[in-house]
DNA sequence: GACTTATACC
């Protein structure tokens, strides 16, 4: 009876292609014999075996003889792996140990499962306990830490290993993993080692070493090296192709990418969707649409595999175009979605301005049930920065505390970065001291942010301790440059132009000598800056122009300002903010002739005047405002406010700056108008909301006029609370009746 | 016997 039944489950088992365990206890058998019988045919090895290798452990389960033959133990272990069934390896590895049964082999399919599975600690602990090991056990360690993103402890396994035990050396498995690895970390001197090597041994035949090796040297040195690998290559490679392309894309060398490309198309029948996704960020880097557009009806035509890859990169394309209407489309059609997908369209919407949509995706992916990881903050927080929206970016900062993410890098990059344009310049500083490494991007963004609030003494303080660790970017100089220019400290502001960029080997550009004009012209050097734009041989742009034109009105230097108006006018006579400076300049000079003159022109030539709009987060709502706006529910609230502070601060000597006010209408009329500017009407609504000594930031589509300067610094003061007004151009922090700008903006 | 290469979001 006993035996038959033992019998019968090992047939059934054995039938089905699966195990064979025997157990004796009688109760055991049975029990088990019954639960094995009305096993469904679907899983019977799984569910025969884990019923079995559980009640192991019981004392009533005591097995007298089990036994997995060797050859069904790597069946197992194979079809588990498969299946990533992690607690049915865990069960056989237990019971191949609890048998003296675990040799190399078997422990190396162990380990593979453990990688597969995702348990890279379990694959280790077995990896170290080996008595023996070889090139396989150290490979599958070896490629599971690569996988999972770390291809440094990759690189100290094969370093650790007693590469005696392997009885010949690496063989063509170990030796792609290590070139992987080596190109994850840039090893450019252990990768050359690997390519001696493979010449040595022959292995570099091999199609996979070749890939490997070619990939390696794209990653850790030009594309020289990549192309002599590549060279090497006897026929039609796809693999080599996608890598080569690739390389070519991540070195901004798109004409040869492009001529790769052009070789690739004879032999498109063997593309697949790697091709395509290398091809979509080709002509996306390259603005091909031409091609692109192919590039996408073919792919649809072709019926090539539709994955998240190609899904994310046709997203990616039409947006890098500025196509957001195509991408959102693009990526509501797809199938697959993923992660990268949503981040991929989120990123889209923010480089093009539409922050609201990107974190209105933010919230839609989180209730689809999309986690998101370190690159979506980033976006999402890049969005917050867009949008100054500062209670949102808080909420983001905390959430990504919760889920961990805020130890990345580019989460606390994307932090300092929102929290200084979102003008908390204290918090942008706390997240840069609390990050444990910075990396360029965390400098420039610091440097930036200090620039941008009028700190310069901390800006260079920090650019001087940077170059302790980094070397200065292009990005870097324009903050330093400002900084320079905050502080008119002039002569180190052409010494860093001059000497230290060539040093560091970085050609100035455009919007260095910008910074280099505001510097001279807020030094009150305006005639030297007039002669350095007319002398210097840069492509000056309309930026710089204004820059010069608005330092002629606040320095009250009409004649130069006439002349440089015109200047920029010539060149772009639609320019709508310097029909402004122009019209103010005059009418702070009391002409009027000119502030009519250029009012005629601009209606002749239909150009609207962008309205002033200025707007405040209160518990996670934004109130937008308009000038006169009489829209907002708590209208008269704000109106009494606003005569109150009026009220207020005319006892410590506001006078009304009428004479700005363009209308042809009597004085009282014309303070009226100014009670009605919109950051008046948001900095009131700030003071009703928010408790006493709490800060209030506001911010501004246009330039902040004279008169709502001069009013904020005293509201500051009667109100003691600390305001801050992002306007078109920079930070405002008004603060006892001071403006960081130095009342020069 | 088992283990290996390239791709999208910052």
């Amino acid at each position: 009876m006993r035996l038959m039944t033992y019998n019968s489950i090992y047939q059934k088992i054995k039938i089905s292609g699966n195990g064979c365990i025997l157990f004796s206890s009688d109760r055991a058998l049975n029990d088990q014999s019954r639960r094995l019988e009305s096993m469904t045919v679907h899983r019977p090895c799984a569910n025969g075996f884990a019923l079995l290798i559980h009640s192991m452990p019981s004392p009533l389960f005591q097995p007298a003889q089990a036994f997995v033959s060797r050859r069904n133990s790597l069946d197992l272990l194979k079809r588990f792996t498969e299946t990533r069934n992690l607690n049915l390896g865990k069960a056989i590895n237990a019971h191949l140990i609890r048998m003296f049964q675990l040799d190399l082999i078997q422990a190396n399919y162990l380990i593979n499962l453990y990688v597969k599975c995702g348990q890279l600690h379990l694959a280790r602990r077995l990896f170290d306990i080996m008595p023996e090991r070889n090139n396989v056990s150290g490979n599958a360690l070896m490629a599971g830490y690569f996988h999972a993103g770390f291809p440094l402890e990759a690189l100290d396994v094969f370093k650790s290993m007693d590469l005696s035990q392997l009885s010949c050396g690496p063989n063509e498995y170990m030796l792609t993993t290590l070139l992987a690895s080596c190109a994850e970390v840039r090893a450019l001197e252990e990768g050359q080692q690997c390519h001696e090597y493979a010449l040595k041994s022959g292995l570099v035949s091999h199609s996979y070493v070749r890939n490997a090796l070619l990939h390696m040297y794209s990653k850790c040195s030009g594309m020289e090296d990549a192309l002599q690998v590549f060279r090497t290559i006897p026929s039609f490679d796809i693999f080599a192709f996608n890598s080569i392309i690739n390389g070519f894309l991540e070195h901004g060398q798109l004409n040869y990418a492009m001529e790769v490309v052009s070789g690739m198309v004879k032999e498109v029948a063997w593309w697949d969707h790697v091709s395509y996704v290398a091809v979509l960020g080709l002509c996306a880097d390259s603005k091909d649409l031409n091609l692109g557009r192919q590039i996408h009806s073919q792919i649809l035509r072709r019926g090539v595999e539709f994955s998240v890859f190609v899904g994310s990169a046709i997203v990616d394309m039409y947006g890098k175009w500025g196509d957001v209407q195509s991408s959102r489309c693009a990526f509501d059609g797809l199938l697959n979605k993923n992660v990268v997908s949503w981040t991929a369209v989120m990123a889209i919407c923010t480089q093009n301005g539409c922050f609201e949509e990107a974190l209105k995706l933010f919230l839609e992916m989180e209730v689809v049930g999309f986690r998101p990881n370190e690159f979506t903050y980033a976006v999402a927080l890049n969005a917050c920065a867009g949008l100054s929206a500062l209670k949102n970016g808080d909420a983001l900062n905390a959430h990504a505390e919760i889920s961990g993410y805020k130890a990345h890098l580019t989460v606390g990059n994307a932090l300092i970065n929102m929290y200084s344009k979102s003008g908390s310049i204290d918090d942008a500083k706390r997240v840069f001291t609390s990050m444990p490494h910075h990396d360029i991007i965390s400098w420039n963004s610091i440097i930036t942010a200090y620039s941008h609030h009028g700190l310069a003494n901390e800006a260079l303080e920090a650019f001087h301790k940077m170059l302790k660790e980094e070397v200065p970017t292009y990005v870097t100089f324009i903050g330093v440059l400002s900084a320079c220019g905050h502080l008119g400290l002039v002569d180190e502001g052409f010494y860093y132009l001059n000497h230290l960029m060539r040093e560091v080997g970085i050609r100035p550009g455009v919007e260095h000598y910008t910074c280099i004009i505001g510097m001279l012209c807020r030094a009150g050097l305006l005639d030297e800056a007039d002669r350095f734009m007319r002398y210097t041989c840069v492509d000056w742009d309309i930026v710089a122009w204004r820059t010069l034109l608005s330092a002629c009105q606040v320095h009250r230097n009409y004649g130069l300002g006439q002349k440089v108006g015109e200047h920029i006018l010539k060149l772009d006579p639609d320019d709508v903010g310097t029909n402004i400076l122009l019209s103010n300049m005059y009418a702070k000079a009391h002409r009027w002739d000119g502030v009519v003159n250029i009012r005629k022109l601009m209606r002749e030539r239909d150009i609207k005047k962008e309205p002033g709009v200025s707007w405040i987060q209160v518990r996670n709502e934004t109130h937008v405002f308009a000038s006169e706006d009489k829209k907002h529910p708590w209208m008269s609230q704000i109106n009494e406010k606003v005569a109150e502070l009026i009220a207020q601060i005319k006892l410590i000597g506001y006078v009304p700056n009428i004479g700005s006010v363009l209308h042809d209408v009597e004085d009282e009329q014309k303070e009226e108008y100014l009670r009605y500017h919109s950051e008046k009407l948001a900095i009131a609504f700030g003071l009703i909301c928010t408790p006493p000594g709490a800060p209030i930031h506001v911010m501004k589509n246009l330039r902040m006029c004279d008169d709502c300067h001069i009013a904020t610094k005293l509201i500051s003061v009667v109100t003691n609370r600390k305001i801050i007004v992002r306007d078109a151009n920079r930070f405002h922090c008004f603060e006892s009746g001071i403006c960081s700008c130095d009342d020069y903006w």
